[in-house]
DNA sequence: TTTAGTGCAAAAATTTTGCACATAG
DNA sequence: CTATGTGCAAAATTTTTGCACTAAA
């Protein structure tokens, strides 16, 4: 996910750019790793101090609902969040039947913890997701 | 996941099999949705009326961290667990140079919102996944 | 019999919300 | 100028914890 998709999508639907959401998005772009609202937080108001906490709550939820972050649990009480990879690769549900391929809303990558391949320091190139079963088409089909 | 790994893993792990423990495996066993800790409760204490909260979420911690259950987050503000995918499937860091495979400790069933795959009326039969890339030592072997 | 588990109640922690003011478009 | 966003403070909600008692192994 790009600053153009952000910016876009934040426009698109209403919300306006504020110093505030162009702080965050800088720090979301470019970091591999999902951070907790704390962490958005701290990393700004370092050279940004006039930044609530309730700003970046309110924010990320924003920018989750825009499908522009994913939002994770790691099993501390935080969320974590990351944005999400770019669009323009997708994942399916592909009929052994009928060969018919439905596209799926989910990548793995937005939701795993990266920390097993950095520490492998394994360098993604790609990835392969894809779900393989009976459309109710087929299913029906064949039950007569 | 069954039910004779379940218990397994407790007893390894010093844990014991109580009665409630038992049930909340019960309600997890053959539940493809994720379920809250109320909705666990819930389940339960209409037969068992002796089950408190507390117990619900001290045994979903137990369980989570002995990798029975996967612990996720919907965007509401409450944690969903559902029982693990069996065993004896395992996905991997594939190195595009020298071919290796690494195994990588999750899987995209556990953590995705089977919603969209139900109303589909999917039926499930297996499923792929796997990241492609360079290993360490393949990166720095190129390097020289 | 010993160690771990449970229920109860209270506490901790994260996240949400109401309101008045500020600001992007 | 108008609608949305922000900061502050307070509130709501989920989750955790201390303690005495119970129960599994």
């Amino acid at each position: 996910m790009q600053l153009q998709d952000v910016l876009t999508k934040l426009r698109e639907n209403g919300y306006k750019i504020t110093p505030q959401r162009q702080e965050m998005i800088n720090v979301l772009l470019g970091e591999p790793e999902h951070l907790t609202v704390e962490e958005i937080h701290s990393r700004i108001s370092h050279h940004y101090p006039h930044l609530s906490l309730d700003t970046v709550y309110r924010n990320v939820g924003v920018l989750a609902r825009l499908n522009v972050l994913a939002r994770v649990d790691f099993g501390d009480g935080k969320a974590r969040y990351k944005l999400l990879e770019p669009d323009g690769h997708k994942h399916h549900l592909v009929c052994l039947s009928c060969g018919n391929a439905e596209e799926v809303n989910f990548c793995p990558l937005d939701y795993m913890d990266a920390y097993s391949i950095k520490e492998k320091k394994f360098a993604v190139q790609r990835h392969s997701f894809e779900i393989y079963g009976y459309c109710w088409a087929c299913r029906t089909k064949e039950a007569n």
